[in-house]
DNA sequence: CGCAGTATAATTGTATACAAGTATTCAATT
DNA sequence: AATTGAATACTTGTATACAATTATACTGCG
């Protein structure tokens, strides 16, 4: 993944039109457009999504391998969808191992990575000032993608993230405000901090605190 | 899942042949039959496994999704594997959420749930007796997923779930003396003790001893 | 001899057709 | 009236055909 897209320079940048078939079911079930137990007929998702149903069934076994479906041979898939509950389990499984990837990014960190998370942190400070939201979500996920990165495990990196996916349609709260917007910077900065001092510790708490906080926030 | 299929009536209770062909590839990538870097082309998985590309594509997708192979639109897949260092990763990963997993069942665990975990470790006490590997490798697992079960969290279940297909395979290490059937016994029993008296340090210590020893087991 | 451009081959992406299995309906029988 | 059975409709599973894209080989030109 580039930065190119988070540069000022860079107009709107909309989501692509191209996002595949699995995106868009999943966007769909996440957003709750597709409601928790419906059953998914092949045909019917066909008509509505204007596709035929090879690339139908792909999508399927992957929503089934996320755990948004189940799928029944011979008989069909049904919704599972995220309760509240799992939402919130979500967010604990999710606090562990972003605190493991800190330990083990400080630990690993190279001095281009660093400068990197320096440059993210960077862009995350000036769309705070522009009060830029939509960039704000997006670059916040490369600044913890860069984390998984550095910690140089490239299991934690998958597992965390398949959670990206999740957070990215739970945290989408109308929450305007830039209080919002600059709560979130200093919960980056203080983890940032901690790179920059090679504080283990003091990355673990930070790291902690912004979890908890995300989780506050997105209830 | 039933426990049938681990009592001692149930005959030899191989694999089933019927099944997917997601799981012969998973299984062919991970004993190393199909090597890391090789390029999947669909048409050779085709006249290999005797089917048709609609279900190598769906298969395809699977493996993507669990991180087995990298898939490059219009270019084809290439198969990434476990390194060594993934196989170490994924053991430290898997232990961080197994203690967590204790700690949650402990706390959370029913009656009912209780007594089959009772019940499930009585057939493992069985089959150390009876030197049946096969069976206690299957029991093992079984075991496991109890006590996610018994966390009552559901995203933790899936996520542990997704590692158990790993273990199962990493750890066929040639190992036939009884020695080893003991030990796994023994650390499976300070568990299941610590669920008995419903203490969770304890069952977090025991389950970290066992994860550090299925660790130095496994390389 | 090297390089560019084009034609050909190979491979993936998509659509459709057929086979197999499952659910539903309705009539006949008890 | 309830239950069983067969026939029908529906849905998934698989195979194949065609379109679009990418890789490769070859020829012509400098």
């Amino acid at each position: 993944m580039s930065l190119y897209k988070f540069s000022p320079e860079t107009p709107s940048g909309n989501q692509p039109l191209s996002s595949s078939l699995f995106s868009r079911l999943q966007t769909d079930i996440l957003t709750g457009k597709i409601r928790s137990g419906e059953k998914l007929t092949e045909q019917r998702i066909c008509e509505q999504y204007s596709v035929s149903r090879t690339p139908v069934r792909e999508a399927l076994r992957q929503l089934e391998m996320d755990g948004l479906i189940e799928s029944i041979p011979n008989r069909g898939a049904y919704v599972i969808g995220l309760s509240l509950q799992d939402i919130g389990d979500m967010y604990q499984l999710r606090k562990i191992y972003e605190i493991q990837a800190v330990r083990w990014a400080i630990e690993r960190i190279t001095e281009k990575e660093l400068d990197q998370l320096e440059e993210t942190f960077e862009f995350m400070e000036f769309y705070t000032m522009k009060s830029d939201k939509e960039k704000m979500l997006n670059i916040n996920t490369y600044f913890h993608q860069l984390i998984y990165s550095a910690s140089h495990n490239r299991m934690l990196q998958h597992m965390l993230a398949s959670y990206q996916i999740y957070i990215k349609h739970i945290r989408t709260t109308p929450r305007n405000d830039d209080e919002y917007l600059h709560l979130v910077l200093e919960e980056h900065r203080a983890i940032f901090e901690a790179f920059q001092k090679r504080d283990v510790e003091a990355g673990a708490r930070a790291m902690e605190i912004h979890m908890n906080n995300s989780k506050a926030r997105s209830i």
